[in-house]
DNA sequence: GATTTGTTTTACCAATTGGTAAAAACCCTA
DNA sequence: TAGGGTTTTTACCAATTGGTAAAACAAATC
């Protein structure tokens, strides 16, 4: 082992370090962005004064202001993605995976606001550049869930429910309180949404959800429909 | 009265249709294009090349971008507002209310699919030119239903739920089916959605709205559940 | 047929777009 | 402190952006 090469290493991580951080806040400048206003709608000039550096320093870092916005599109998959396997967690028992899932996906909703709206806002459009990485991750995972619900519904442990509109429905319905967080603080007449009205939220759905989808009414313990 | 005054209306009518039918011809395709790629994404030109006119046509008929953009939207609430009466209409009838409104809902995600996803962005970008047209004429909309809600919770007509939280759900379980067609094509495995998929989701969400708000459990007339 | 009115086209404009090339500044190790 | 690699800045670029001014065209009325 020869000394030469430990420095060499250390630079690199140093360097990489520094790099690391700037590509970071460069990705994080450009997913707040592209989530307010979509790909067409933000310029790399934009994006580099939010980060205080020069737009040929962004391009520096990422060869074309496409592959910068995949990038961000990527890193927002995978923090989606991370939030969606509370049903294969609790592979026997309906009603917590239901629950747990219901309440994940709106954690998802309100600790990561931008990275939904940037998910929607590349669904809107048709996913012209994302399809295929939608296709690839988002479907399998969706047709695992899927698989359960009817695994589930033979072993008669839930009633027999069209698992791909539900699971459709389950989308729709946490992800609105990021996607229309501003229309909703409208509906709700708060600037913006707290605790308690992600908690409204996810008790009604899991009201809603556990009702039509278990075989006995679930116990009242969830007192999600109280006004 | 006087000769003079009917060539003179002759013409302003006859004016006014030619122009008309290019506003209206700019406006779809605007329209479409803002759908897809929102307010930043699309250019004068563009719009004008789907059209078969120039930018500066356009722009004789429309003094700026925002105002074309302005004027699109409000044609898009209008026509979102106007399958949103349901529930007013059968005040004392829950469950058609219920089964009506749903079913506009998703008719309007069908019919008119653009509209939605206009909305959708305006609405994911924060309203920032809509907000106060939301506030003054869709908020009071949603208020009137979450009112009949309350009505028919305290006569006994339904049980007590949280009737803001509802209708978002009610809007993002049918929003989505146009919003989303894109992603729910790849989940479903067709790249465009059929009428037994509106069939699907149609039965699905008002299985699950009646099971949660009604005092008995629905009949089972509605197969919703059926896979 | 001249004139008025309404519409479209031509010719511009400054600012911004995404992107390239090269020079300058920086930083670390030798 | 000299040299070499990494990062940032400066200087450009052609194309496109939203928008203006005025000329050319068309249509209908007098």
């Amino acid at each position: 082992m020869p000394a030469k090469k430990k420095p060499d290493e250390l630079k690199l991580v140093k360097v990489s370090v520094a790099r690391e951080r700037l590509e970071q806040d460069i990705l994080r400048a450009a997913k707040k962005l592209f989530a307010q206003r979509g790909f067409g709608g933000v310029s790399l000039d934009h994006i580099a004064r939010e980060v205080g550096a020069s737009k040929q320093n962004l391009l520096y870092y990422f060869p074309s202001k496409e592959e910068l916005y995949r990038r961000v599109l990527h890193g927002v998959l995978d923090v989606w993605l991370s939030y969606m396997d509370a049903l294969s967690q609790r592979p026997d028992d309906p009603e917590r995976a239901i629950r747990e899932y219901i309440a994940g996906k709106l954690r998802f909703s309100r600790e990561h606001p931008d990275d939904s709206r940037v998910y929607a806002n590349e669904v809107v459009s048709g996913a012209p550049l994302f399809s295929a990485e939608i296709a690839e991750r988002v479907i399998p995972a969706l047709q695992a869930d899927v698989a359960i619900f009817n695994r589930w519904a033979e072993q008669g442990l839930c009633r027999p429910v069209d698992g791909r509109h539900l699971m459709i429905l389950l989308w729709a319905s946490t992800q609105v309180y990021a996607d229309w967080a501003s229309q909703i603080g409208l509906v709700l007449g708060k600037s913006e949404l707290e605790a308690e009205d992600f908690q409204a939220a996810e008790n009604l759905i899991v009201d809603m959800v556990l009702r039509t989808v278990l075989v006995q009414i679930p116990s009242a313990a969830h007192q999600g429909v109280a006004q």
